[in-house]
DNA sequence: CTGGGAACCTGAAAGC
DNA sequence: TGCTTTCAGGTTCCCA
């Protein structure tokens, strides 16, 4: 469900709401959402709030993570009212303050991962750049993709390369830069590698302004949807506004939508 | 190393 | 009206 800015959206609010609080548990409420090698004790305050991709990162001052992954349908709920839950509650981060986090989620492929600090995952380590830093650029781009003859499509999708893309803004990226989705990585002119790197800036930041799409399940901090989802111009869509359909197409397994007249 | 299909799971929507 | 099939903002494992 969430790509980049939906994570980034519940971040922000994750900061406003529980940065500082005082974790007394960790309820696991469906078996195998919390992998936890340590008990998490009180006196564990989150210290810090961040993310790499689409990994969610909380610091607790006694020197152990939480690493938190959506998935499709996972939602991170704030509440105050500690005898409140939601529908499909897989867990539970309860603060000393009487409120909680509800981590819920449909189709049950989140997960919470407890860590020591320093302890490394290896899904972490072999992410590629954060699409929005200084190192996106036409450089690593092209040398990224260098011997990727795959689908530009498939290659935008993969984490190794760009930490944070997801099926939705790959199809906005690739209209708005005017490439077919079935062209090969390695085959892009270096002109259209720019328009990749520079609308894939543009189109995540306007994304986040507006809190990220809401398609179906997305949903931020204090359960409320995203407005992008009005700005989407092909994901979804039927015309395109040149007048032509839009072509719906699967690439490895996932939809991919695109305007045969607009990309080429 | 690259790439694609299956698997993981639930529920809504579309198809018949 | 029901029963069946398809589809979904993702990642990981297995195999060619
Ligand atoms: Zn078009």
């Amino acid at each position: 469900m969430p790509e980049l800015p939906e994570v980034q959206t519940i971040i922000n609010g994750l900061n406003s709401k529980v940065l500082g609080k005082e974790i007394t548990k960790i309820i696991e409420l469906r078996p195998g959402t919390v992998y936890r090698q340590f008990p998490i004790t009180s006196l564990d305050n989150i210290i810090s709030i961040s993310r790499k991709g689409k990994y969610i990162i909380l610091q607790t001052s006694s020197n152990y993570k939480l690493i938190i992954h959506l998935r499709m349908t996972g939602k991170l709920i704030f509440e105050n009212d500690l005898t409140k839950t939601s529908n499909h509650a897989r867990a539970e981060i309860v603060f000393s303050d009487k409120t909680k986090l509800i981590f819920d989620d449909v189709r049950t492929f989140g997960k919470i991962q407890i860590l020591k600090f320093n302890e490394e995952v290896p899904a972490l380590i072999n992410l590629g750049v954060e699409p929005l830093s200084e190192e996106f650029n036409i450089i690593y781009l092209k040398n990224k993709l260098k011997n990727r003859k795959a689908p530009i499509k498939n290659a935008l999708l993969d984490q190794t390369v760009i930490a944070g893309l997801g099926n939705i803004y790959v199809a906005e990226i690739l209209f708005r830069a005017k490439v077919h989705p079935a062209t090969s990585a390695n085959n892009i002119k270096s002109t259209k590698l720019e328009r990749i790197v520079s609308e894939t800036k543009i189109i995540l930041r306007e994304a986040i302004k507006h809190n990220g799409t809401t398609i179906s399940d997305y949903r931020n901090v204090e359960d409320k949807t995203g407005e992008f989802q009005n700005f989407l111009k092909v994901y979804g869509k039927k015309i395109c506004k040149c007048g032509a359909m839009i072509q719906k197409i699967k690439q490895a397994g996932r939809t991919t939508y695109f305007c045969e007249e607009c990309q080429r």
